[in-house]
This record gives C-alpha cells, sequence and structure tokens, in this order.
DNA sequence: ACATATATGTTATATAGCTACATATTTAAA
DNA sequence: TTTAAATATGTAGCTATATAACATATATGT
C-alpha cells in the first residue's frame, strides 16, 4: 500500500533555479532577452526575502563599494516587469520576483507586513471577478491593476 | 400629478462648498484642526480636475512664481489622509480629495485614465467582500488598502 | 558583411519626500 | 489668566527615487 507522501522541503535554492528557469523559457517563447543583466537583477530578488528598492539592486549588483548605473537597475526592471517576471510595489517604491504560484489566476494583490517587511502575493477568483465586474461596470479598460494591503502578516 | 423631475445641475463650486462644509463637520466631531492651510489644500484638490502631485499643490498655495515649502504640503496632505479626507495616489505619486459618494462604503478603488487624466473614486460590496475574505484567510490585518486601476476610461 | 534593432554605458538632472530644529499658536490646566 | 503642554507652522538642507539625453556596444536577420 503507498504511504501518504510528506511534502519535501525543497530547497530554496533548487526552487530560485526553477523560477530561473520558468524565465528563461518564458522569454524564449516570448522572443525576449533574458540578458546577463536582466537574469542577475531577477535573481537578486529572487534571492532576497522582501521587497528591494532600486538603488539596493544597484548596489547589490556591483563590487564592494560600487554601484550600478540607477538607470540600467531601472531599465531591468521594466523589462522584468513586462514580462511579468517581477512587480513593482507602489506603496514600498521597491521590486520583488513574480511567485510563479498566481501565474494566470488573474488579479494578483500584495500583502506587504510593516513588522516584519516580508510581502506575499496573493489571489483568489472572487478577486479577480470583483475587479473585473467593477471595471467593466465603468466602461473602463485596465492596463495595469495594483492592490496593494499593508498591515501585519499572521506572523507577527 | 407629480413631474419628473430631471436632476438639477449642481454647479461644480456648491459641491465644492458642500463637501469642505462635510470637511469642517467632520473635523470638529473628530476634534481634528483644519487650519486655513489644510483647508486650502483640500479646495485645491476639490478644484481640480485631476490628481495633483505636492509641488503642484505647494506652487497653487503660494504667490506668482513663489512656492510654499514642499515639507508645508506634505504635513497638509498627512493630516487630511488620516482624516479620510483625501488620498494618495501611489501610482502617480499624486494626490486626490475623497469623493463623499464611497464614504462609509468599505474599500474604495481608483480608476486613473491615461488618456485624460481623470481619475474617479469606485467601490462595490463585492469588491470589499472579495478584499475582506482574502486578507483573513491570509489571516492578515490590513491598516492600508491600496486599489488602483490604470487604463483608458469610457470617454477616452 | 551589412543594416537594423536592441541593449548597455555615462553623465547629468528632474522629481518626490523627509530630517532637524526654531518659532508660533492653540488648548487645557493651575 | 497666567502657565505648561500639545499642536501647528517656518526655514534650511538633505536623501531617495526616477528619468533624460546621447554615446557606444552587441545581437539579429538579410
Amino acid at each position: 500500500m503507498t504511504q501518504t507522501v510528506v511534502q519535501q522541503p525543497t530547497s530554496k535554492a533548487a526552487l530560485i533555479s526553477v523560477s530561473l528557469a520558468h524565465a528563461e523559457n518564458l522569454c524564449r517563447a516570448n522572443r525576449a532577452r533574458l540578458t546577463p543583466i536582466r537574469r542577475r537583477v531577477l535573481e537578486t530578488l529572487h534571492n532576497s526575502n522582501r521587497p528591494l528598492g532600486a538603488y539596493d539592486l544597484a548596489a547589490a549588483l556591483a563590487p564592494q563599494g560600487r554601484r550600478m548605473a540607477p538607470i540600467t537597475v531601472y531599465r531591468a526592471l521594466e523589462f522584468l516587469i513586462e514580462q511579468g517576471l517581477a512587480h513593482r510595489l507602489a506603496s514600498l517604491n521597491a521590486y520583488v520576483a513574480s511567485s510563479q504560484a498566481n501565474d494566470g489566476r488573474g488579479t494578483a494583490a500584495f500583502l506587504i507586513c510593516e513588522a516584519c517587511g516580508s510581502v506575499s502575493e496573493v489571489s483568489s477568483p472572487e478577486l479577480h471577478d470583483a475587479v473585473s465586474n467593477l471595471h467593466k461596470s465603468h466602461s473602463f479598460s485596465p492596463r495595469a491593476r495594483l492592490l496593494e494591503l499593508t498591515g501585519r502578516c499572521a506572523h507577527c
């Protein structure tokens, strides 16, 4: 008889490499170029527990005491956001890697903990429909959606 | 027999003075001080068709060619936002007066037209519930909610 | 190999928001 | 009604965030 399998605690490193592989595939499919800089920005976002500012990234991507030109980071971020690989959190002026968990589940929202700084990307069909109905009822064609809740997470 | 009454096109000026009176009452009730500066910031927001940046306000509130110190505007905005009289639009770094129409109807969302710059504050019970359920299901206690849709309004 | 499109480098600047501290005004208590 | 405390505003300087403009390099398709 088959045992119930307890889910293995997949390592963070493994999760990240899956995400990066996914990014590679997605870009290939879109004929978009995931250049070394863009890839390093995405990787840095994935490696971080919390959202990073553009200048944080600029510092992280250059050697000791130096920093990458901000515009370079912004250009990479613009690309990643266009591809749906990253998000900008407007309430923090900071950026996060997209969670694959919410891929194609429609409208995503972000829960931002003021205490620990963690951010989780969440969604629900109900939310998606509510937002959908709302803009339709006002004959509004949305291009971008921004849903952020700031407060305290379950732990804090 | 009573005629159907066509709704009178209440003048914009009249609507604004109603809003300002409402603000006075609300502040009195809260023992909060709607000082001249704060009142003028709120009035300027009401008079504008579109969201205003803090520096726009600083220019509008000072005579010809001069400008009010930015910090003064930020302090007034902070007050107005705390009182629920104004909102910050994070995707524009700009501010709008609250519409009384959405008072106490729970979660408000903003529809921001990229073509004409207009913003409308909207809400629906459905949206409110969806947001509510979403954060509850993640044991998240929200302090602030940010819902902004950017796109094209019915006219544009 | 060439022309074109795309990406990056470099420098400077625009825009948004805040810190720190001094002064003034209001509020409530003595 | 003077005084003390809280609240609001003034002034100067600064930090953080984001973009413009233009030059150079690299990739892509013919």
